[in-house]
RNA sequence: GCGCGGAUGGCGGAAUCGGUAGACGCGCGGGACUUAGGAUCCCGUGGGGUGACCCGUCCGAGUUCGAGUCUCGGUCCGCGCACCA
C-alpha cells in the first residue's frame, strides 16, 4: 500500500460542510422546541438526578473553569440517559450574597437589578450554548420570593427544634464588607472576599448547632461513595479529638472552678499554670475584682485574631488555680493562643510537653516540669510519648497506660473523665447585610424572639434605595422602620423584626430538595416528588465547597430526615471533585487577569470541540493545564468523524476482527465514562474514528462501526453527533433514551495477544500468539525462539516464567 | 507544622493484579494536494549508537525472575487546615 496517498476524497459538496455554528444553532432550537430535555418528574422509568453545583451569577459572566462542572456533569448525565435512565439535570442560581451585592455596590446599581441581568446573560447566552441537558422547567433562583420563601421556612423549622440559637459570641468582623464572617470565610485572619484583616467583636448573632451533628455526619461519612480527599477534608474540619476534662478548683475570682480539655492526661503532672482563652465569653469571671478593669483594657488592646501567634502576648489574672491531684497552686493567665470557642476555652498548660505552652512559658519565665522521659525539656518541648516520671504514683507508667490510670483517678475523685471534642464550630449565619433572605424572626419585649409563623412567610427583602452596608453592626433593614415595626405574632404587643440576613451558604443547604418541586408553590418540596428523586445519585462540583456547602447540606438534610419530611439522611449519594484548571501554572482567578471567557472559544470552534478539550486536558478529578493550543486537535477529530461516519455506507457486517473491535470500544468508553475519565474515553474513541476514516477512505467502512462511534460520542459532542444522527439516515435523537450499544464481554476481549519475551530481564522478542494460550506453550515457544536459541547458546536456563498473554522471562546462570 | 494529592519524551497525558514504558493528542521533522496556506490529508517522532546494542518513569536504598507500579529514606510541586491543647 502507498502510505503516502491521501484519502480519496469524494465529490466536493457531497458529506456538506461542518459549520458548528449552524449545526448547534439549529439542534438547540430542535431540542427547544420538542421539550427533549423536560423530565416528565411523576412518572420516571428509572430516576436518574444528575446534579452539579449552580453558580453564582456574577456580572462577569461564565469562564472557562465552569464549563468542567457543567459539561463534565452532563456528559455524565447524558450518558446515563443513554443507558435507560430518566435523567433530571436541573440548573439554577446562587443569586443572594455579599459577592453579588458587592459588586452591584462598585457599580452603583442595585443588586436585584444587577442579578437579574446576570442570570439572563448566564442562561440565554452562556449556559444554554455549552450543551448541557439542562431542565430549564425546574430553575430556581434563591434570591426569589418563590425560594427564599422556603429557605426561612427551613429557618423556622431549625428554630423551632431547637437548632437555632440568638447569643453572643465573639464574631469575625470585615471591617471593609462592615459585616460578620463565619470561620471559614476567613483565610489567614483576612477577610477571603477582601483580604482586609478581620477584626473580632462581640455581638448577638444567630448560630445553627451543626456541632449536635458531630458525630453523626463524621460516621456517616464512612458510607458515602465521594472522593476521598472532600472526605478527608470533611474528618479533618469536623476535628474529632479523643482527650479527658478535668476540673481545677479557682480562688481569688467569681468561678468557683474550671473545667479543662486535654488529650494529654498522662501529662498532668506537668501543668504548671492554667490559660484562658483571651476571647473566652465569661473572661471576666476568672479574674479578681479589683483588676478587672485593668484586665478589660488589656483585652481589648490587641486584635484577638492575630494572623502569626504570638506567644508573649498573655496577661496573668492574679487569680489561681489547684491542681486536683498533687494540691499544687497554679498560677491563671489570659491569653490569645488559647481559643476561647474550643474544648472549654480554657487549658493546663504543660510547658515541658506542648510547643505551645513551652514558647509561653519562657516568654513569661513560668517553670517548666519534665513529666514524660523521651527529651530534654529544658532544651525544647517534648510532645512525645514516654514514660511517667515526676509524677507520683503513676511514675513509670506508660504515657498510655499513665494517660488511663490518670483518669480513672480523677474519675474516683469526681474531678474528670474521657471526653471527646470536634473543632467543627457551630454555624454563624447572621449577616449584617441587605442582599440575602431576612431572618425571619419577630423581636417581642416580651417574648423574646418569636419566628414568623408559616403563613406569614415570606418576609420579603424591603426594597430600599440604599442597600449599602452601615458599619454599626446592624444591617441596612434596621433603618427601614415600617418594615421593621410590628406586632409579635404571640402577643400582638408592638415588636420589632429581627434586620439581620442569613448566610448564602443557607440558601444553597437545600436547593437539591426544590428543584424537583419548583411548580409546587404551597410546599417546599412535595412528598412523593421528594421521595422518587431524593437523594441525588450524582453531584459534581469543585472541591473549594468540601467543607461548608457539602456539610451544610449534609446537616440540613440530616436534620429533615430526623424530622420525617426526606427519605434519607444524606443528601448526596455520590460526589465527585473535578480538578481545577490551571493556566499557565496558576489558578485562573480574575486578580491574576488570566480568567478566560468561554464564548469566544464556543464562537471560534463550537460547543462540541471545547467540551470534548476540556475534558481531554488530564484526568477529570485532577484537572490540567489549559493551554488553547492542543484545541486544534479536536477540530480534526470532529472533521474526521464528520466524513468518516457520512461516508461508512455499508461494511461486511460480520467481519469478525471489525465486530470485536467495536465491541471493545463500547467496552472501554463505557467503563471510563461510568468513572469520568473522559480523557482516556476520548483516546479511545479518537483511535476508532482515525480507523474508520481510513476504513471510509477505501470504501469499506461498516455503518454499524459509525452508528456506534456516533452514540458513544454523542455525550461528548452532542450537537454533532445529533446532526450526524440524522445525515446518516436516521429517525429521532442520538440521544435517545436506553440506546447506548450493548457490549459482548467475549468478543471484547482480545483473541490475540503479543507476548514478550525476555532474557534477564531484558527485552530480546515477542511472540504473537492466540489470547490464552498456556504458560507450558508460551515457554516453549519462547525457548524455541531464534533469538533466544542464539543468547542462550546451548545453556539450560536456570528458570522460565511465563505470564498468559502477558510475557515470558527466561532466567540464566 | 499537620493532612491529602502529585512528579513519566520538547509539552498535556496513557500504562488493568508487579509483566512489551510513552496509548491518544499537541508540537516538531518529512511528504501529498495546492497560486498560496497558519487549511486539509499521509508518514515519522524518548535519548544515544545508528546492525538485532546501551540508557531511560524526581533522587538514594531494598524486595522480586521482573518495579513507573510494592517497602524504607529523601527532594521538589500543588491543594486543604493552620495557636484545635
Amino acid at each position: 500500500m502507498d502510505t503516502n496517498a491521501a484519502p480519496v476524497e469524494p465529490a466536493p459538496g457531497h458529506l456538506g460542510e461542518y459549520d458548528h455554528a449552524a449545526v448547534e444553532a439549529r439542534w438547540r432550537r430542535v431540542w427547544a422546541e420538542r421539550g427533549d430535555y423536560r423530565t416528565d418528574l411523576d412518572l420516571p422509568d428509572r430516576p436518574f438526578y444528575n446534579l452539579m453545583m449552580f453558580p453564582y451569577p456574577s456580572a462577569e459572566g461564565l469562564h472557562v473553569g465552569h464549563i468542567i462542572p457543567f459539561a463534565g456533569g452532563d456528559i455524565y448525565g447524558r450518558w446515563r440517559r443513554l443507558m435507560g435512565d430518566t435523567v433530571f439535570e436541573p440548573m439554577g442560581f446562587d443569586a443572594f450574597g455579599i459577592h453579588s451585592e458587592n459588586y452591584a455596590m462598585k457599580i452603583g446599581e442595585h443588586p436585584a437589578v444587577v442579578m437579574r441581568r446576570a442570570v439572563a446573560n448566564f442562561r440565554e447566552n452562556q449556559l444554554a450554548r455549552i450543551g448541557s441537558m439542562f431542565d430549564w422547567s425546574h430553575q430556581v433562583n434563591t434570591a426569589e420570593p418563590s425560594y427564599y420563601r422556603w429557605t426561612q421556612w427551613l429557618f423556622v423549622r431549625l428554630f423551632n427544634a431547637g437548632l437555632i440559637e440568638w447569643r453572643e459570641g465573639a464574631v469575625n468582623w470585615c471591617p471593609s464588607c462592615l459585616t460578620v464572617l463565619a470561620d471559614e470565610q476567613v483565610e489567614q485572619g483576612r477577610c477571603e472576599r477582601c483580604h482586609t484583616p478581620v477584626q473580632t467583636r462581640y455581638l448577638r448573632q444567630w448560630w445553627i448547632k451543626i456541632t449536635r451533628y458531630a458525630q453523626e455526619m463524621l460516621d456517616a461519612l464512612d458510607t458515602l461513595d465521594w472522593s476521598e480527599s472532600t472526605k478527608t477534608m470533611q474528618r479533618n474540619w469536623i476535628g474529632r479529638s479523643e482527650g479527658a476534662t478535668i476540673l481545677f478548683d479557682l480562688e481569688g475570682c467569681r468561678r468557683k472552678d474550671v473545667t479543662v480539655f486535654t488529650t494529654r492526661p498522662d501529662t498532668l503532672f506537668g501543668a504548671t499554670f492554667l490559660v484562658i482563652g483571651a476571647d473566652h465569653p465569661e473572661l471576666e469571671d476568672f479574674v479578681p475584682p479589683e483588676r478587672m478593669g485593668e484586665v478589660n483594657a488589656w483585652r481589648n488592646k490587641f486584635p484577638p485574631t492575630a494572623a502569626e501567634p504570638d506567644f508573649s502576648i498573655g496577661m496573668e489574672l492574679g487569680s489561681s488555680a489547684i491542681h486536683p491531684l498533687t494540691g499544687a497552686r497554679l498560677s491563671v493567665w489570659a491569653a490569645p493562643y488559647v481559643l476561647g470557642g474550643y474544648g472549654t476555652g480554657a487549658i493546663m498548660a504543660v510547658p515541658g510537653h506542648d510547643a505551645r505552652d513551652w514558647a509561653f512559658a519562657r516568654a513569661h519565665s513560668l517553670p517548666i516540669v519534665e513529666v514524660i522521659t523521651g527529651g530534654n525539656v529544658d532544651a525544647a518541648p517534648y510532645s512525645g510519648a514516654g514514660t511517667l516520671v515526676n509524677s507520683g504514683d503513676f511514675d513509670g507508667a506508660t504515657s498510655d497506660d499513665g494517660g488511663r490510670r490518670i483518669i480513672a483517678r480523677l474519675s474516683e475523685l469526681r474531678r474528670g473523665q474521657s471526653s471527646v471534642q470536634y473543632k467543627l464550630r457551630d454555624w454563624l449565619i447572621s449577616r449584617q447585610r441587605y442582599w440575602g433572605p431576612p431572618i425571619p424572626i419577630i423581636h417581642c419585649p416580651k417574648d423574646g424572639p418569636v419566628a414568623v409563623p408559616e403563613e406569614d412567610l415570606p418576609v420579603l427583602l424591603p426594597d430600599v434605595e440604599d442597600f449599602r452596608p452601615r458599619g454599626t453592626g446592624l444591617s441596612p433593614l434596621a433603618t427601614v422602620e415600617e418594615w421593621v415595626n410590628v406586632p409579635c405574632p404571640k402577643c400582638g404587643e408592638p415588636a420589632r423584626r429581627e434586620t439581620d440576613v442569613s448566610d448564602t451558604f443557607l440558601d444553597s443547604a437545600w436547593y437539591h430538595l426544590r428543584y424537583p418541586s419548583t411548580d409546587f408553590d404551597d410546599v417546599p418540596f412535595d412528598k412523593e416528588r421528594t421521595d422518587t428523586w431524593l437523594p441525588v445519585n450524582m453531584y459534581i462540583g469543585g472541591n473549594e465547597h468540601a467543607v461548608r456547602h457539602l456539610l451544610y447540606a449534609r446537616f440540613v438534610m440530616r436534620v429533615l430526615h430526623d424530622m420525617g419530611l426526606v427519605p434519607s439522611p444524606e443528601p448526596y449519594t455520590r460526589f465527585r471533585a473535578h480538578g481545577m484548571i490551571i493556566m499557565d501554572g496558576a489558578k485562573m482567578s480574575k486578580s491574576r487577569g488570566n480568567v478566560l471567557n468561554p464564548d469566544e472559544y464556543i464562537e471560534r470552534y463550537g460547543a462540541d470541540t471545547v467540551r470534548l478539550f476540556m475534558m481531554y486536558l488530564g484526568p477529570y478529578t485532577l484537572g490540567g493545564d489549559f493551554r488553547d493550543k492542543g484545541i486544534t486537535g479536536m477540530t480534526r477529530f470532529i472533521h474526521r468523524t464528520w466524513r468518516a461516519t457520512q461516508l461508512a455506507t455499508g461494511g461486511d457486517v460480520t467481519d469478525d476482527a471489525r465486530e470485536r473491535r467495536r465491541h471493545r470500544l463500547i467496552k472501554q468508553v463505557e467503563e471510563d465514562v461510568a468513572e469520568l475519565r473522559y480523557n482516556t474515553a476520548i483516546a479511545y474513541l479518537m483511535e476508532f474514528a482515525r480507523d474508520l476514516d481510513h476504513e471510509s477512505a477505501d470504501g469499506t467502512a461498516r455503518r454499524i462501526d459509525a452508528e456506534t462511534l456516533l452514540k458513544l460520542l454523542a455525550p461528548f459532542a452532542p450537537f454533532v453527533t445529533e446532526e450526524l444522527w440524522e445525515r446518516t439516515g436516521h429517525d429521532g435523537s442520538v440521544h435517545e433514551r436506553g440506546t447506548w450499544p450493548a457490549y459482548d464481554a467475549e468478543l471484547a476481549a482480545p483473541q490475540r495477544a503479543t507476548v514478550a519475551i525476555t532474557v534477564n530481564g531484558k527485552r530480546r522478542g515477542e511472540l504473537e500468539v492466540d489470547a490464552g494460550t498456556s504458560e507450558a506453550n508460551l515457554a516453549a515457544l519462547a525457548l524455541g525462539h531464534p533469538r533466544v536459541v542464539e543468547l542462550l547458546d546451548g545453556r539450560e536456563p536456570r528458570k522460565v516464567i511465563a505470564v498468559v498473554d502477558r510475557i515470558v522471562n527466561i532466567v540464566t546462570g
